[in-house]
DNA sequence: AATGAATGAGAATTCATTCAT
DNA sequence: CATGAATGAATTCTCATTCAT
């Protein structure tokens, strides 16, 4: 009956709902990260939160729905702050750079739920699993569009367009899940720059170059 | 006292060792892929095996050791492979083109097993972790030797090597990782192939075109 | 950084350990003392004291912390009972009398568990042990007290008074540990008069004999 | 069937039977007395007595079996040694001191097979159980019948004869049971000096207590 | 006779979930 | 709404015992 994408609770008022769901979420998600999902008691979440066990059970069905609402918040955070730092970008070059910053940034600022990811999406139910797959399609899109925009205009040269922004999915990600080879060998900055090197920039008509050299002069890129 | 990388038996004969833990870890490696590591039960194992569960611990100290050997066996089958693949090549293209093939066909013939690596790494004893981090490095290394040896004949422009080589490993992951959306999209050497547009045809130099052009007409590379 | 002598609880309410734990301790005591501690299981504790197995690990951390204080107990009520009986006697020589008899009467009401003292201190951990151990010698201070105040007045003659007082420990522990040869020959306060004639009589002097004689008659002693 | 006090064996050859039993219960009382009866697994005992799991249950019915031939190889001991020691002694007062002496000795080599009794025998099988406690009484009448010998001649006034004996068997028990708080306070040799002093010398008659004299002078006892 | 691999029942312990207060 | 004590099914791991070699 519920749709596969919602959480049941047993208090009505949304405005306490949000809250304490959040609340709740915040003290999971840090549990979840540090520890994964298995090892992480219900009692573990309470005492983070500062509240008692039976609570969570008053706006959670059970664990799984927490970890559910963790993943899509997560995902949620994508699909914000991508939109978000766009906003200032006019240019679809500068719109695909920035894209991409801005992912590798929100990946950067939540390392371990990233990771958390890629560990325990599967521990969910299947239904709930798809919601999260549906998310981060979602997420995936937003940069689809900046790299097409790129090609019609005629500054990225035509090519495989959705694998690619796989690509700059999974490199966005390996910040998070590779972290113990990369960090030390880079900064942040530092493995944008290098990722755009190789995985913008070799693409790149004429036209994208010239309007590049133009962006960077201009500082709106750097 | 013991090595991190070994796992301890109660049983002498290293034959008998042999057969029986791979009995266990073909159990194993199907359920932990299938269900995880945490709901996979010694009890499942111990029946997919078809063994006593008591069995089971005269050969793994316990569930942890099962888990870390059916990682260890994932990356020592991609350490395998993919030497196996380029023995019979000696052009250095060729032999980059052979090894990422040869890393994508492993990642394809064990792909719930390679999602397990992704998923359950972080549920390993620290030390054991890095001996599994450590595997992973070894089989980049093989890829880093075969895309150096290219720029070091001309082949490919310089570049940021090691990151490129990172964006074949998660090239070849992701066809296991996010198989939910890629396959029913291309079939696996379609893969492979796109793959090989993205991430190595565009640092081709002059030089490694023209050999890339041999190569392909004397079929030596599809 | 807990004492040795101290046993957590997941349960804040002071009063609610006290009861429960005494619950199970009751249940505890009598399993031990009937079938020994490794006979007896956590299950079969839960099931004497009418809970479930979970709620004794709110209350103890392991089985072997229910061993801790169900021997921490016996030795409480050696420790309690003494002085208890010794309030309302002020001679010397009828203080020692009081204090064997009333020891020889809480092994007789402890027969079983004085036995568990014996066979399962060892089972406990190190630091537990000691901490039995000085229990043991806190009451064996009790005696000590006694028979000194005796030697100083000038009833006992002056002797061995440590190791004597070890024989009344042991002659009052062998009420439990040998009932099997004791019971049937004597009652309890037959045994206790005989022992009294065997390890307290012959070491009075002339005025402790007279003293004795006069407190038989004012029937302080019987 | 079989009489409560034999040990049923696969083996036919009844001097290998010997043997063979002696090393296991070597190994056995080794290990029951350092970590107790539960704790020893048969694994254990194989391992110490450099055999195999397999042979044991060729002498031995059950681990149960393995436990009550180790008790009786400490009762054993005691029935010989004490017999042993009062060869060269005629005089009856000094061969109560042989006696006590004995024990004490025998305790002393035997420690924590001794403790062991006190902690295993109640996990014997019921039957056995009577058969280690017959052993006991066996060993109690060795040191009545040296008392009783010193009553009739009159180096001894007539007592309690019965429950002395068992103060001079708690007596020499307690040199193990309670070793920690004994040893580094007493020699055994002084140990037992002290506890003749209280446990026999206060019951000698002015015979006795010439007889004593005569025999220290000859140094027939020390 | 001797071995030791194999079995599986049984034990301690954990933890998601409930529910009386 | 909020609490946290209570439940008990489920899990890992052990170990006495057997039996094919």
């Amino acid at each position: 009956m519920r749709s596969p994408g919602t959480v049941h609770s047993m208090v009505a008022d949304p405005k306490r709902i949000g809250e304490r769901r959040e609340q709740i979420v915040r003290a999971a998600t840090k549990l979840f990260s540090e520890q994964g999902y298995y090892l992480t008691t219900i009692q573990d979440i309470a005492r983070e939160a500062g509240i008692s066990v039976g609570l969570i059970y008053q706006y959670f069905r059970d664990k799984d729905d927490v970890l559910f609402l963790t993943l899509k918040l997560v995902l949620e955070n994508y699909e914000n702050e991508i939109p978000a730092a766009l906003e200032k970008a006019e240019h679809p070059l500068e719109r695909l750079y920035v894209a991409l910053r801005a992912y590798c940034r929100v990946v950067d600022r939540m390392r371990d739920a990233t990771v958390l990811t890629y560990r325990s999406t599967k521990s969910l139910r299947a239904e709930r699993r798809n919601a999260i797959k549906e998310g981060e399609t979602r997420t995936n899109r937003l940069l689809e569009a900046c790299l097409r925009a790129c090609i019609a205009a005629g500054h990225v040269r035509p090519l495989n367009d959705s694998l690619l922004v796989y690509q700059y999915v999974l490199f966005s990600h390996a910040w998070a899940l590779k972290q113990w080879a990369l960090r030390g060998r880079y900064s942040l900055e530092d493995y944008v720059a290098e990722g755009v090197g190789l995985l913008v920039e070799p693409f790149l008509t004429d036209k994208g170059r010239a309007a590049l050299a133009r962006l960077r002069r201009s500082r709106r890129i750097p």
